[in-house]
DNA sequence: GATCGGTTTGACCGTTCGGTCAAGTTTTGA
DNA sequence: TCAAAACTTGACCGAACGGTCAAACCGATC
């Protein structure tokens, strides 16, 4: 091998795809080696271990994760606009990355660990939102920034993870695309009608 | 010991708590023992294995959670009245057993292990929002009762699952009684902002 | 073709895991 | 009172884990 960092990219891929499916304990190193093709020892030589390993892959979906949000936060046009682009952005990375949306909700869920990382990836979110709904919210109480974005960003998330347990309820695949279009329409509805119903925006 | 099922009850509460604080696989059987008081080759004498374990407490939750839910579900009223009394069901249940939620997004988000129990869990409750949205909402489509019920349970359960993920964003504690309080109050103008949107009560 | 640094490997280590088992203790019921 | 049933225990087992290491490999450079 030896050529470029053929051997890391392989292991990482092997990395990602096991961490995603089976989560972090059931996964052994001496599986990412035989999934990548390569000696256990050839692991520990391009990581630390175990937890950097994971760290790494867990920081690959992070930075895309933020490239794609920080351009749809970045975004001119009215608050609606920018939701729904926020919105878009996230369905879009949940979707193309399925396996993200698994391994964040194990990490909160997971209880050990640092949240860290996670913590600072939902605070940009946070902010981001808060930002973009500016004073159409109130600062404080149930209809604040915070309410709504643990709701929307639920809403997204959730539907991703809940997926595989949605199976019998759902007619056909819901990570099909047809089944994501509709989600996305069901997206974009709600943000339309919460909208319309914060007290700022009433009289319009 | 061997009074009652005192050992049995000792064992099955140290599970419940070892596992909701560290997860599955981070808790050995040795661990449960020792928190038990009670030698490990007990802990096989009245469960099978760790598996077993694990499914005797996520059982006693399901039980509860149902038995809270089929009782908001049987409850008379108007549309608005039925699903408050769901969403309230929900948070009760959620805030007096914050592990719950914590266990139960692990499940899903675990990928390994069998997802019928809470397959059958999200299927009683998806039925039960479909019932009681009734033909307030069209069958198919982004507007279908389904998207309501993961939008909902979403917004429900990702407040105790994030809670520990957004310390420092929120002000205080979200799992205080003011803050649940707070969320409820946030829930329940969602779903009367949702009903008001819906097409068929929009002339009245 | 010798050598040198980055790469790859198989063998190995100590630890911990889930689970078993035979022996001992306590409770029960006739 | 005593034997059977229910319970509890410490010692033990094989397997799998994360991690280490010295030796071998291999493509450059001189």
């Amino acid at each position: 091998m030896a050529r470029n960092g053929e051997a890391r990219a392989k292991i990482l891929a092997a990395a990602d795809a096991l961490f995603a499916a089976r989560g972090y304990d059931a996964v052994s190193m001496r599986d990412v080696a035989a999934e990548a093709g390569v000696a256990k020892a050839a692991v520990f030589y391009y990581f630390e271990g175990k937890d950097a390993l994971y760290a790494a892959v867990l920081e690959g979906y992070y930075r895309a994760h933020e490239a794609a949000l920080t351009d749809a936060l970045a975004r001119e046009g009215d608050l609606r606009d920018r939701l729904h682009a926020v919105v878009d952005a996230y369905v879009d990375f949940a979707a193309d990355n399925v396996r993200y949306a698994r391994m964040v909700q194990r990490k909160i869920a997971g209880g050990g660990g640092d949240l860290t990382v996670v913590r600072q990836n939902l605070g940009l979110l946070l902010r981001g939102v808060e930002a973009a709904l500016g004073d159409a919210v109130p600062a404080h109480g149930p209809l604040a920034a915070r309410h709504f974005f643990v709701t929307l960003s639920g809403a997204v998330l959730n539907y991703f993870t809940y997926a595989p347990a949605l199976e019998g309820a759902w007619d056909g695949d819901p990570l099909s695309p047809e089944g994501i279009a509709e989600r996305r329409a069901h997206l974009h509805w709600l943000v339309d009608t919460l909208l319309a119903a914060l007290p700022s925006s009433a009289p319009a």
